[in-house]
DNA sequence: CATGAATGAGCTTTCATTCAT
DNA sequence: AATGAATGAAAGCTCATTCAT
């Protein structure tokens, strides 16, 4: 049991290394030797465990919007309100972030970055993440909570790059306080649940701007 | 008047070789090499007019962004309705990206990587980027056209994300059909006009969620 | 043991390659991948010992001329008359050069240009080579078997260029006879040592120029 | 006339600025490009007047040598002493030197590299310096001024090594006095007369070393 | 399983040289 | 003759990956 354990303790080092290491450098900066001083693991010793620096990555991904996806679906537990479910994807995600820099720092920059070399990929977990939100829209839409001209596809799209560009703008203001977590959180919370709620529409460009 | 261009010729022919191959590849994929032979120019060449490869990159966002932010700028003109001055920079950025997909993908996947090498460089035309959405939310805040609550700097950042990510998505939906950038666009407006317009607020999440 | 040995193995064998390299190219026609092939090692594996073409020149000198001071100071021990010990130095460096030409070479021509691109370095062995010499003359000096009028420090480089530029000489009369050595040996020193004895003087040049 | 002399003035005025650049950097890492603009002419006008940069530098020697050479002929006119004329030659090597620190940098240094690389080009104008040299030695021998025993093509060649080596020693203590290049003369001048003349034999190395 | 010395392909950048003007 | 922008070969160095121990 110990030996059955030992693996994934090192698997799991490796992965720890490599997120502090890829948040340090970005991925293409990073050396595989740095990422196994920083494990205290031989150089390798990770081809044991992954099959190329690539790998290293994509199992980051897996495993990590993997847990984000298994927190975000217990929050959301015994919830029913599509509102309050929103509420609490957007502080699930924020506190996540909030709470492991490293991270942030490489799903947001990097998850863009294998946009590009992962295309074949495809990152089935990313996309798992998406469709929580754009059910939970769905969901509100058919039950006339939400408005019925949106776009749960795209809408959750739009969200995700709010919440991501904020992470990315919040870790990167290191040293900043607290307080503006707690702030971006309100104000993403009642922004989007605004935009999304049924109610008089704005005037369309298209339709006499300016007009009056 | 031909030689007089020459220069800027070249110069220009390099840096469009480069955001085609710098799409196609992303930066760090990207050799030299390549984008002097897009370019039709010898490899040396390219050093007479930029001093590292990391300097073609930067060139580049100095370049398009202030490219981008000129375009902006003069489609405000002579328009003073802040939600309409929104709903022009949204229009205008997803008219760019979409006019120009390596653009796109290379201003929206690097721009990110660059997050990490272009600390120090502190990106100004990006700043002048946001201050511009900024502004707009400034002004129709104290005129009451938007809410009181909202916190400019922060949605504009949020903003960005949104039509950032969509026009990645968008992008990278390579064989989509016209109409989704004509729907994004729409919804999109609506979606953010919504937001920020005032008017009863939400439930907030602390305060007894999930009642009536 | 046999493991024990094999770093200062492979060092050595790129050390001995690049004397062999240099020697035949000068250090700047030297390229590092004629080193690594002439060594029988990969290109990388000589950054595993050296930081830099430069340091392996670098290494080589301190290496080099730390043996031959150890071969110098060896064949001095237990001899007192300094005369004596002129004898000796001149003929271990003759030696030592004669012993191998690569060496000689090497020591000879990129010394000198060293001069230039190890200024800061301030190459302490050759500076100790020039000590030997010089505290010797001084030595002789003081028991007054060599003039009171010598200037230690400067006949000390006034001999090794002497030294340096016979070796230089017989070197590269490659297929030369051995006679030229001993006769360059004993001629020099028979040439030195009359130079550093005590006697009458010569005229001085200001002294009545062309008189009687 | 006129332009008969513009040509003659702008090659001068290439080796001039050569002369420094070499200086400055080493042959190796000097820059056509350099030499150009220190001389103030384009890259590639240099070429109308030099085959390539090796051929600066063998033009060079040829040049800067010839005028050593004539500079030491014109001195000796009408002296007949060889003792007299080994002071002259001396007096003249150190002198130049000392005048030209840049030159002698140069012939010093570059020389020896040339050693290799112009192995076929025989440097005439050095051979002829030798010459003089080994002239001035072999009629002293005859006139039984000098030691019958000496090796006129050796000892010129010390000569040379020593002369040499003290000028780089004297140049490179760029801010030293004046006082060293009159007393390195003198000494010189002193050390190199008494080894050459007639004599009492020392004892020879191989008689009876650590006799009495 | 673990190691880390060794590998070598591949990159960025430099710079002597050319040639259209 | 003079120019200097353009060329492109060439080389130092890095680092992901392998494999003998």
């Amino acid at each position: 049991m110990a030996s059955g354990t030992k693996n994934n303790d090192k698997k799991d080092r490796i992965l720890d290394a490599a997120v502090r290491v890829f948040a340090r450098n970005g991925f293409f900066n990073s050396k595989v030797s740095e990422i196994a001083k920083e494990a205290n693991v031989a150089d390798g010793t990770i081809y044991l465990y992954f099959k190329s620096k690539d790998d290293i990555l994509i199992s980051l991904f897996e495993e990590k919007m993997s847990q984000i996806i298994l927190q975000m679906t217990e929050n959301l537990r015994g919830v029913s309100d599509p509102r309050e479910k929103l509420r609490i994807c957007i502080r699930t995600h924020l506190e996540i972030m909030k709470e492991n820099h490293d991270l942030a720092v490489v799903i947001t920059v990097e998850l863009r970055q294998s946009a590009k070399f992962m295309k074949e990929y495809d990152n089935r977990p990313f996309s798992r993440y998406l469709k929580i939100l754009s059910d939970i829209l769905q969901e509100g839409k058919q039950s006339r909570v939400f408005r019925a001209d949106l776009t749960p596809g795209m809408l959750a799209r739009a969200l995700f790059g709010m919440l991501d560009e904020l992470s990315l703008w919040l870790v990167m203001g290191a040293a900043k306080n607290k307080v503006d977590w707690n702030k971006a959180h309100k104000e993403l919370t009642e922004f989007f649940l605004r935009a999304v709620s049924p109610g008089e529409p704005t005037q369309q460009e298209n339709s006499v701007p300016d007009s009056r």
